[in-house]
DNA sequence: TTTAATATGGACCTTTCAGTCCATATTTAG
DNA sequence: CTAAATATGGACTGAAAGGTCCATATTAAA
């Protein structure tokens, strides 16, 4: 997972997953059936333990409003570090694949719609601590936010600053009030 | 450049470029050296071509703030018809290469500055005929339509309706008043 | 301890990849 | 018309791609 999240699908060969796995070959195709098929479990992988996290953040955050912001502007440190400007899985692969394998594509929509599923919760309840006007649309808002997101870190791969993706966040943010 | 666009570059092989360019092998190494530098021309030759076209549908709108909400806009019609949802080559080339291959980040970076340019323009003219508030940095805002012009189209690509794609468009708007 | 089931290493397969080379056409210049 | 320069087709290269296969280890059960 970690491999194709920073390189893609096409750009990673099997002889560096075998390497990464510490597996043979037999043993690989045995336990995993392909390249593809590993790569599909990978995308289920990354978007469950990716959306269960940013629930736990929600559920933890004192205020919605301070979750929403936090995950916006979490994109400004994903510039520096080890695995900086390495995207979101997801949206990577939406990228590479667009609509091409149908198999894929489905992956990717279920993932978007699991990271939109928790700004709807999150609009929803800053609408209700007052942070987000009750007459926004809040489904409009959550795939607003996924945009934006997916915006956000296209532009950390684009080599923008930490200091640059804070300020764009900050315009964000600001059309849901 | 048409087929670098619909699939990326690693997804798009020699043969692919020679079929489509009616070009022989030897014909195409002296005329272009390696398929990288090919690439490089057409990313290019895309900036070039789209930031002027642009340019032009800014200079012919009436107002700014219509030349703005109409590039917004326009990204839902792309969801249909030949060339449906291949993206922006550049920014499709941010997600694939990231900081990867120095010379094609550079060309990534030029890329988006010069789309940035357009925007910038464009907002200081809606500043100027009163679309937009002069309290606000245009700088940033130019930022932030970059910024969303990508996440539109990346959600395009992930499959996203062309009326999802306007009802996000007109959030994105509704920052900048 | 023997037998059955599973796991694994490594050789091998075909295909495709980007790129090179050279002999032959074709064009341009004098 | 000739000679030089350029363009082109097609054979060829080595490397790497994903994937298969089988004989040998290893483990678990009886």
């Amino acid at each position: 997972m970690q491999l194709f999240w920073r390189q893609g699908y096409e750009a990673t060969s099997l002889q560096e997953l075998l390497d990464e796995m510490r597996l043979s070959k037999s043993s690989f195709y045995q336990a995993f059936g392909s390249k593809h098929a590993l790569f599909g479990r990978c995308i289920d992988r990354y978007r469950d333990s990716l959306a269960s996290g940013m629930q736990q953040q929600l559920e933890a955050a004192p205020r919605a409003w301070d979750f929403i912001a936090g995950i916006l502007n979490s994109v400004a440190g994903e510039t520096q570090g080890e695995d900086a400007r390495r995207g979101c899985l997801v949206m990577n692969t939406a990228s590479e694949f667009g609509q091409s394998d149908a198999e894929v594509a489905a992956r990717v929509k279920a993932g978007a719609a699991r990271f939109r599923k928790v700004f709807l919760q999150a609009v929803k309840r800053a609408q209700a601590e007052g942070d987000i006007p009750t007459e926004r649309d809040p489904g409009l808002l959550a795939d607003y936010l996924v945009t934006n997101m997916s915006g956000l870190r296209t532009l950390t791969k684009a080599g923008a600053s930490a200091a640059a993706i804070r300020r764009i966040a900050g315009v964000t943010l600001s059309a849901l009030r």
